[in-house]
DNA sequence: CTCCTAACTTATAATCGGTCTAAATCTATG
DNA sequence: CATAGATTTAGACCGATTATAAGTTAGGAG
């Protein structure tokens, strides 16, 4: 959870441990997406990795994101109506979503039981179970 | 669970109930929404309303689709990666999602249970929980 | 080195679900 | 019938994502 910081060297060794040839623009967005662990769009991110230093075109940011979370090495998260988002804490964990604001907020899973689901039907395999708590916040600063 | 069959009288009996004002084209939609009992997205209602005996228009489509959510007859369903589905089954239930066909298969709720979920913030009203159980089935007809 | 190939990146066009807009239609009421 | 508010409509528009086709890069063979 803490934002722990990654070498250039750590970065690469995570893309290759997941099966990624870590070009520059993939140990780019990498960096950019571990140093922070929060919840991203693929215009967050295209945002994150285009600066003074970098400059990384918007159909690479889609496709590496989508290698990404491919290999599993971040995680995808379908829960605003309009965009995806990409979480790189891969530690089972829940989300909170805020209807209005379209904010995330992770629940540790480690608390979280659930019990009773039915077998998944034959021959199929879990690729993940995601569990999203909609809430509204009571508006705050009406008036 | 069973497609029970609504009369016009229902169907406007359970617009009225939630709040809906029953046009013509709710009726329309609602009467296909409820005789069925599926996961529909905005483009299936949109053909099952547009036929040799009705017409309605994309746009009311759509917010009728919005409008039923909003007011609590249908559910609306954030699990596909590329547009929203409808659901009107409010009998709390979860879902299994194939990854690859885009397939929802309801999962009842009566079993499942979900301990452990921390509070919600401060002054945040709970809007629904969603569990989504993504899964793939192993290449039934690769060769 | 230089050539070659495969992998990768890029700019840009295209697609597609969904929303917006402004005009037309409907409905209830006086 | 006139009016106002709610609803519907066709079609323009938008924003996220994908497709396309050309350009770039890295690494091995000669």
């Amino acid at each position: 959870m803490e934002p722990k910081t990654y070498t250039h060297d750590e970065i690469i060794a995570m893309l290759r441990e997941h099966g990624i040839n870590p070009t520059a623009q993939r140990v780019e967005i990498a960096r950019e997406l571990f140093s922070r662990k929060g919840h991203y769009s693929a215009e967050d991110v295209f945002a994150l990795v285009n600066n003074d230093q970098t400059q990384v075109s918007k159909a690479t940011v889609y496709n590496t994101l989508g290698l990404f979370a491919e290999k599993r090495l971040i995680r995808q998260l379908i829960v605003d109506p309009t965009k995806v988002f990409y979480d790189p804490n891969m530690v089972p964990h829940h989300h909170f979503y805020d209807v209005v604001t379209g904010k995330l907020t992770d629940i540790d899973a480690n608390d979280v039981r659930i019990t009773g689901l039915p077998a998944l039907p034959p021959g199929a395999q879990m690729e993940g179970v995601d569990v999203i708590i909609r809430m509204r916040q009571a508006n705050p600063t009406a008036g």
